[in-house]
RNA sequence: GGGCAUUUAACUCAGUUGGUUUAGAGUGUCACCUUGACAGGGUGGAAGUCACUGGUUCGAAUCCAGUAAUGCCCA
């Protein structure tokens, strides 16, 4: 059969995949073998593909595949979150174009209508991931919104708030105006910008002129100003102390107060208080007993209690307010400033502080316990250095504000009672149960009465719960999934979100199951551009997965991912990558070539020049994959990566192919086709979880195999004892083979002409011919020759203390020789005066360890050889001038 | 402003508790090779004051201090 030059993956990935899935190989239910679990970070449910899903699913499914093919119960959890923010917000932008508005709908249509989108759209993502190659058991796929995965969200609420965890309050949050809905501190963005800093006077109450000037970025928010402030040891102000002051327009009089929060060296050293919609005026709020002045709508336009401008948007009311500060004598003067403004991560729309009710869970006895456990390693993260992060976090932890003032989400359990008093229960007829038997004074209390709380809860109260809620866990804490899965191996994520989802999955798999969710954090990089930007769809600065799998195939594209992304650095994405990857897959798709392309003779005998090499390839396979396994145990997953590349490409391709190939033509012997049939099997194996398409590939190329026998199920090589003494003796003619290479170059002797060689025998030694044929071979050697003495005239070179020679006649070039010659000896010269400095050292020959003090003089030795041989050579040369 | 990292070849990175020749890899680059698996290839080169300054040590890319630049997190 002819087999292409080049490896073409759209003629075979969705072929192995299909058979993957029809074999059913991804699945996976408990049973005695040893279980290793990935819960899949879940993706966005509205979300495509983007780099960084293929840099962390590919790291998950190369964990996976490893895992099974060692013979473990290997399941991968895959799902998807509802990421209520940005579902809704799409949602609502789809019904916009469709014309209908999300206030003209009820709550429950208006859901019809998000999950007929969940439907539609949601699984593209997943999808996306079966063409990377990854080994999900698809039929577990869970969502946060599933019927299991919601109730066990409302369980854990009720639970929370029945410990006393969860309680709701008043508290300054980031509002996003435009989903109107709270966000967490982690979901806005900071944004440097060019804005001003506007100098407004205050006229101080009851003078005829005097004056306080302060500096505000905000001038709008003065409507609602409730104190001006200043740094009590400011000499400037004392004379102010106990005075008030009149804010501008609406001619409010306000105390002037003294607190130690004021910069005494920022704008004028007075500071306007605005407790209503600044975190740090709020807090001086508390202290000072201020009122607070709400001027916001929850939509960003100014209410009734601003008095000015009521209903114009905050924006608008900026540049009105400092036209009229202006007319009204009160703005100083205005300059221009940098500052940080918040965004909202899903509307982008600028965040407002706004003081507002919400659900808050008690953090700090959850974290202390999720900290010990990574104070203790009993988990480990990867790499070390996120320990420090997350220690800082834990331990300066804050409440977390868990109800969101959206729709689409687990619908907060907490009834209202016409008495203003609340029950929280699972249904609204255990609330009225409950309410009924709690307040006996509310006889009459009908269901109807229940008013249940408008909010939901924050996808991230979802997403805690994952390692858990996809097993069932909380629901039926002893259901054979968890107790067989929990907990979980390895997590694969971002840096970003180790706080707000990792630290939060530690602390609910303490609380709820007494257990880490997880053993091992694997931290990625993020994936960012040429330039160091990170990849976003708004810069459009993304390759498209697909495409580039396309291109590249889902090998190459996998293989480009990982060759650069050690744990925790960022990874600057370059098409190369992938290219090389592609280029990978064709090396070792035209190494079968090479192999399938022999004629078997079984009548001849191994040569020995083969049997040889298989010893020698069959060590460093096993010296290489002792290190593979090493780099997988250290979580060094683009070092293991490049080491299966050099021992296929390097070891397998260039020298061991080589060394074994028969001449043109001719037959190769049974037995070592055999061998190399088999070598090459366990190199498909070590490469599988890097590659799964193309070794599936080659696996079923390499011989005939029967319904069952895929590479993907195919157990991880067995280590054997390392032939450490045929790894010398190849490194020793690797580089007698290199030299004489190097010859060949410098003298333009084309590989077909045949060379002379001489080997200067130590005197001392039997010389190890165990190489000079597979020497001879690779260097079209006419023979390996043993001499007492040194050929004159001759090309030379030196490994080790050993001599070799190549009779060139006419064609030396002598002034070339000694000027190479003469390099060298310099070059060894310098370091023998390195070697003896040291050695000529008292306290070195006293004070370092006996070893380090021999392999100095054993270097030292191996230097003076050489400078001798070299200074003869240059002498032989020198006569013949 | 506070904290945590990072800085080694043109690029991306290794370099373990200080001692494996005067620091390695992959990519790129240069020269040669239209050799019969592969030009998506082969062979052979070149390329680094290990950010800087001091210190500790017999010995420092490695340990310590300071400086500078960059990144991330928090405020």
């Amino acid at each position: 059969m002819e087999i292409p030059s080049k490896y073409d993956p759209s003629q075979t990935e969705d072929k192995w995949y299909k058979l993957w899935m029809d074999k059913g190989y991804f699945k996976s239910k408990p049973d005695e073998r040893e279980p290793y679990c990935i819960v899949i970070p879940p993706p966005n449910v509205t979300g495509v593909l983007h780099m960084g899903h293929i840099l962390n699913n590919t790291l998950q499914d190369v964990l996976v595949r490893r895992a099974r093919m060692q013979g473990k119960n290997a399941l991968w959890l895959p799902g998807t979150d509802h990421a209520s923010i940005a579902t809704e917000a799409k949602v609502v932008a789809k019904l916009k174009e469709e014309g209908i508005d999300k206030k003209s709908l009820s709550r429950d249509n208006f859901l019809e209508h998000a999950w007929e989108w969940k439907e539609k759209h949601g699984g593209i993502i997943l999808e996306q991931l079966k063409k990377l190659g990854a080994s999900c058991d698809w039929d577990r796929t869970k969502f946060t919104m599933d019927e299991s995965l919601y109730e066990s969200v409302i369980d854990v609420f009720i639970d929370l708030y029945n410990k006393g965890l969860i309680y709701r309050g008043v508290r300054m949050v980031n509002w996003d105006p435009r989903a109107l809905t709270a966000l967490s501190d982690e979901e806005v963005i900071y944004k440097e910008e060019d804005s001003k800093l506007y100098y407004v006077r205050y006229k101080v109450e009851g003078s005829d002129d005097d004056w306080v000037t302060i500096a505000t970025t905000r001038p709008e928010t003065i409507l609602g100003d409730t104190a001006v402030c200043v740094n009590p040891n400011d000499e400037r102000f004392t004379g102010l102390h106990g005075k008030r002051v009149i804010v501008p327009l609406v001619n409010r009089s306000v105390p002037i107060i003294r607190d130690e929060y004021v910069d005494m060296e920022f704008g004028t050293g007075c500071l306007k208080i605005t407790p209503a919609h600044d975190i740090n005026d709020y807090e001086i709020g508390i202290r000072h007993r201020l009122d607070t002045i709400d001027i916001f709508n929850d939509n960003g336009t100014l209410s009734e209690a601003a008095q000015l401008y009521i209903g114009k948007d905050r924006d608008e009311v900026r540049k009105e307010i400092v036209k009229d500060l202006d007319v009204a004598g009160n703005m100083v003067k205005i300059e221009a400033y940098k500052n940080k403004v918040g965004y909202s991560e899903r509307t982008l729309v600028a965040i407002e502080p706004k003081l507002s009710l919400q659900w808050f869970l008690k953090m700090p006895e959850l974290a202390k316990p999720a900290l010990e456990v990574v104070e203790n390693d009993t988990i480990q993260f990867h790499p070390k250095k996120f320990k420090n992060t997350y220690r800082h976090w834990m331990e300066n932890v804050r409440d977390w504000c868990i109800s969101r003032q959206l729709w689409w989400g687990q619908r907060i359990p907490v009834y209202y009672l016409p008495n203003r008093e609340m029950v929280v229960a699972k249904t609204i007829e255990e609330a009225h149960a409950k309410a009924m038997a709690e307040y006996p004074e509310l006889k009459a209390l009908k269901i109807e009465d229940l008013k249940q709380d408008e909010d939901v809860l924050d996808t991230w109260f979802s997403s805690w719960l994952w390692p858990i809620s996809v097993f069932d866990g909380i629901r039926h804490p002893d259901n054979p999934d968890i107790k067989y899965y929990y907990p979980t191996n390895d997590l694969i994520t971002a840096p970003e979100i180790l706080f707000f989802w990792v630290a939060r999955m530690i602390m609910a798999g303490l609380e709820y199951r007494g257990e880490v969710p997880f053993k091992n954090v694997y931290l990625t990089g993020i994936v960012r551009d040429a330039q160091g930007r990170k990849m976003s769809k708004s810069l459009g600065n993304s390759p498209d997965p697909i495409g580039l799998m396309k291109k590249y195939g889902a090998d190459g594209a996998r293989v480009g991912m990982l060759l650069t992304s050690p744990a925790g650095n960022d990874l600057p994405f370059d098409e190369m990558l992938c290219e090389q990857g592609r280029n990978f897959s064709n090396k070792i798709w035209n190494a079968l070539r090479l192999v399938n392309m022999w004629e078997v003779d079984e009548t001849i005998d191994q040569p020995d020049t083969s049997k040889v090499a298989v010893e020698w390839f069959d060590a460093r396979l096993n010296e290489t994959l002792k290190e593979i396994d090493d780099l997988y145990s250290k979580y060094r997953i683009s070092d293991a990566l490049m080491a299966t590349y050099k021992l296929i490409w390097d070891d397998f391709c260039a020298w061991f192919l080589e060394m074994i190939k028969p001449a043109y033509q001719h037959p190769v012997d049974r037995k070592t086709f055999g061998q190399t049939i088999d070598l090459f099997e366990q190199l498909m194996k070590i490469l599988h979880p890097f590659m799964p398409f193309l070794t599936e590939e080659i696996w079923h190329l390499l011989r005939q195999r029967d319904d069952n026998d895929n590479v993907m199920i195919a157990s991880w090589p067995e280590r054997k004892r390392i032939h450490r003494k045929v790894l010398e003796q190849f490194n020793f003619a690797k580089d007698v083979i290199i030299a004489i290479r190097g010859i060949r170059a410098q003298k333009n002797i084309a590989q077909k002409e045949q060379l002379d060689f001489f080997v200067k025998k130590n005197h001392k030694e039997q010389p190890d011919t165990t190489f000079d044929g597979l020497v001879s071979k690779l260097c079209n050697l006419s023979a390996v020759n043993y001499v007492e003495e040194k050929v004159e005239g001759a090309m030379s070179f030196m490994v080790k203390s050993t001599e070799f020679y190549i009779p060139l006649g006419d064609t030396v070039d002598v002034e070339a020789e000694i000027n190479k010659l003469e390099d060298e000896l310099e070059y060894t010269q310098g370091f023998l005066v390195a070697v003896a400095k040291k050695l000529s050292n008292e306290r070195f020959v006293s004070g370092a360890p006996a070893a380090v003090v021999d392999k100095e003089r054993q270097k030292q030795a191996d230097a003076q050889n050489k400078i001798k041989v070299i200074e003869e050579q240059i002498a032989n040369f020198k006569k013949q001038i």
